[in-house]
Formats: structure tokens, C-alpha cells, sequence
DNA sequence: CGTCCACAGATACCGACGGTATTTCGATAC
DNA sequence: GTATCGAAATACCGTCGGTATCTGTGGACG
């Protein structure tokens, strides 16, 4: 390896604390991962994190930038995928399953949303991450109104709140009972959005 | 005070303990609440928790138990509250609100659902009283379709879920946001029951 | 009524946590 | 070549859940 300038070594530095505490926050979520063992799995200190982020709620907004920014791109792949109200449909219950499915990922969210509600400061940086993804949903929703000729029941702003507090909901029932259904989303959301229900 | 019994004098130290809990459970949530805040604002030291109960999960578990059955008890009073529709989705929304504007409360309870994940036998504990709640819903849905003449739009087991998901995911986001309104709830709830909504 | 024991509860301690203060040591500027 | 500046290491703090140990008293028994 090159030798490293001193702006470019402490580039690497915090590139590598990020992506390896973004590997540990999903997998073990935001209790079980302490700032000792990202540093060690990433072969530094903790004097190395704390050098680079202000605390662990710091270095947890920088991963969840990646994560919302890739969530985002995974909703709109969706909504544009196929042309057909069926095919986009489709495509959405392959996505919610996969993403409710995903506890590690879930149980992250919600530990750290659950902080937001005792620091201002987190509070704010949370809700503007968090007003991007509704306000995306939002949009998508729209166009596929427009688009495809829906008539939703309920405002989109509205229809886009209740997917997103249904997945919430859904992800945190899955870590007491076994599994309610998927279909408790898709199916409300065929409602919500005025598209007849799939024969079963 | 008159003199107690050895047995009697546990009991009531059991009670203060679990009374406290309880009270400071529902103010602060669970990671905030030390046992030794417990223990001090009870009048007694950690041991005393500790020879009443297994542990700080265990304790919560208690109070959960009175918590679930005060919810059934008003979940089945809202429901049977005045003698139409309109009447009780009006006695419901009510309740919605108080429920999901709780947000220490919804703290607490997310924040130990969170905790079952890893722990197989927390998570069967809170399963049982997890489907008592929903049961005890779908039962109460299942009634006012029959006595009413409802026509729900999802297998009311369905509509049950989706009302018990939105009430989290609802309360987790206003964490976040500001206020994600209630009608996003109860105006999803008219849809999925086949009850048309309200002029607005 | 005196003796002794079982047990509720107090006390002392453990390792792990987030965070802070201090130190070290190598890249950079002069 | 030397001084400096700061990234990273180290040492430490208070608090947490949990455990081990001790203590003092209620209550059974001779």
C-alpha cells in the first residue's frame, strides 16, 4: 500500500470505522454494538472513534445516510419496475417482505428512533431523513396515481404514513410472535390505494 | 402500622417494588429506569428487587401483565361504548389517541418488544400476552361486523393486525416527526371495516 | 422463655458500557 | 534538523445489570 498522506489516512480511518460499524449496527442493532468492538473489528481504539465522530449517535447518522439513501433507490427501482398496476404491486410485496423480513435492519431503526425522542438534536437529524423517505413514498404514490389511473381512499400523504407506520409495526410484531403475515401491508395498501384485492 | 407477617411484609415489598416500577417503567421507558432507581424511589436497596424477582426483564414482565390487562379492559369498554357505528369509531378514536400520544408508554413497551429478539424465553412470555391483546381485538372486530352489519374488506385477523401496526409504527415516527395525525389510523380503520369515512 | 435457623433484604463487588482527559508519536511546516 | 500539531492510543470515570456474601429478624421448637 502507498504511503498514506495524513488527510487521506484519516479518510481511510473513518471510512473503514463507518462501514464496519455499519456491518455490526446491522447485524447486532444499536444496544448490542459498542464503539469498543467496532473499533477492534476494524483493527483501531476507541480513541480512533472518538477522534473522528462526536459520539455513537454521530457515527449511527452517518450509517443511516447510506442506509436511507439505498432505500430510497430500492423504493423507486420498485415503483418504476414493470407497467402494469399488478407487476409494480408485485415488485412492492417482494420489497416490503424482504425489508420487514429484515430484523437485524429493523430492530437498528426502531432502537435508534426510540433514542430521538429524549435529544433534540437526534430528533431533528432523524426527522429529516425520515420526511425524505415519506416524502419520496409520497411522490411515487402520486405518480403511480397519475399514472396508472388509481383513486386512493385516503390522501397519498396519508397512504404513504400508513405504509411506512405498517411496516414499523409489522417489523416490531415479528420479534414477539412468529410472523404476521406480509399481506396485513400489501393487501391494506391495494385498499388504501383503491386497486381491487388478489384472489387467494 | 399494625405488625406484619414475614409472608405479609414481602408481599407489601413486592407490591411497593412493582407499583414503583410501574410508575417510573411508564415515565422514563425501560433503558432509562435503573433498578436501583427502582429500588431507592421504593424505599429499599437493589437485593430487595432482586430477591422478589429473576430479573430487571422479569419485573418488567409483571408490570407489563397489569398494563395488557388495563388495555383489554378499555379496549372492551370502547367497543361496547353507545350503540352505533359512528358512536364507537367516535369512542375509539378517542382512545387511539390517548394510547398512541402516549409516547413513554409506547417507548416502554417497544423498547422491551425489541428485547425478545435475542432472548427465546422473554419472547414467548411476551408472546402469549402480545396474542391475548390481539385476540381480544379480532374477538371485538368479529362483534360489530355481526351486531352491526359490517362488511369488513380484510379477514378481520388481518384488520386486527393492521390496527395493532399502525398504533406502534405510529407511535415510533412521533418520536421523529411531530405528529404523524391519528386519522391515518382510524380513517385506515373505516376503510378496512367497510365504513365509509367521514366528511372532513 | 430462650435458642437457633431460614430467609428477606442490605452490602460489596464484577465486567461492560459511553464518554472524557491525557499521553504518545509520526507527518508536516519552517 | 527541529518544533509543532493532531490522529490515535491509553487510562480512567460513573453507571448499568447481575452475583455473591453477609446480616438481622420473624417464627418454629424444646
Amino acid at each position: 500500500m502507498a504511503r498514506l498522506t495524513r488527510a487521506e489516512s484519516q479518510a481511510r480511518t473513518r471510512t473503514l470505522l463507518t462501514e464496519t460499524a455499519q456491518k455490526l449496527f446491522l447485524r447486532d442493532g444499536y444496544h448490542a454494538t459498542s464503539l469498543e468492538k467496532v473499533a477492534d473489528a476494524a483493527g483501531f481504539s476507541k480513541g480512533a472513534v472518538y477522534s473522528n465522530f462526536g459520539s455513537k449517535d454521530e457515527l449511527c447518522l452517518v450509517v443511516l445516510d447510506a442506509l436511507y439513501a439505498e432505500r430510497i433507490t430500492k423504493i423507486v427501482e420498485v415503483f418504476t419496475s414493470g407497467t402494469t398496476i399488478d407487476e409494480r404491486l408485485q415488485a412492492f410485496e417482494v420489497y416490503a417482505e424482504t425489508m420487514i423480513g429484515d430484523a437485524p435492519r429493523t430492530q437498528f431503526e426502531v432502537e435508534f428512533a426510540l433514542r430521538a425522542r429524549k435529544d433534540p438534536n437526534l430528533r431533528a437529524e432523524l426527522a429529516r431523513r425520515d420526511a425524505a423517505v415519506a416524502g419520496a413514498l409520497k411522490g411515487l404514490i402520486d405518480q403511480q396515481t397519475e399514472e396508472l389511473g388509481l383513486t386512493p381512499v385516503l390522501p397519498t400523504e396519508d397512504v404513504a404514513r400508513a405504509l411506512l407506520s405498517l411496516g414499523i409495526g409489522l417489523g416490531v410484531q415479528r420479534f414477539v410472535e412468529g410472523a404476521p403475515p406480509i399481506r396485513v401491508l400489501t393487501d391494506t395498501m391495494r385498499v388504501l390505494l383503491g386497486v381491487g384485492l388478489p384472489l387467494r
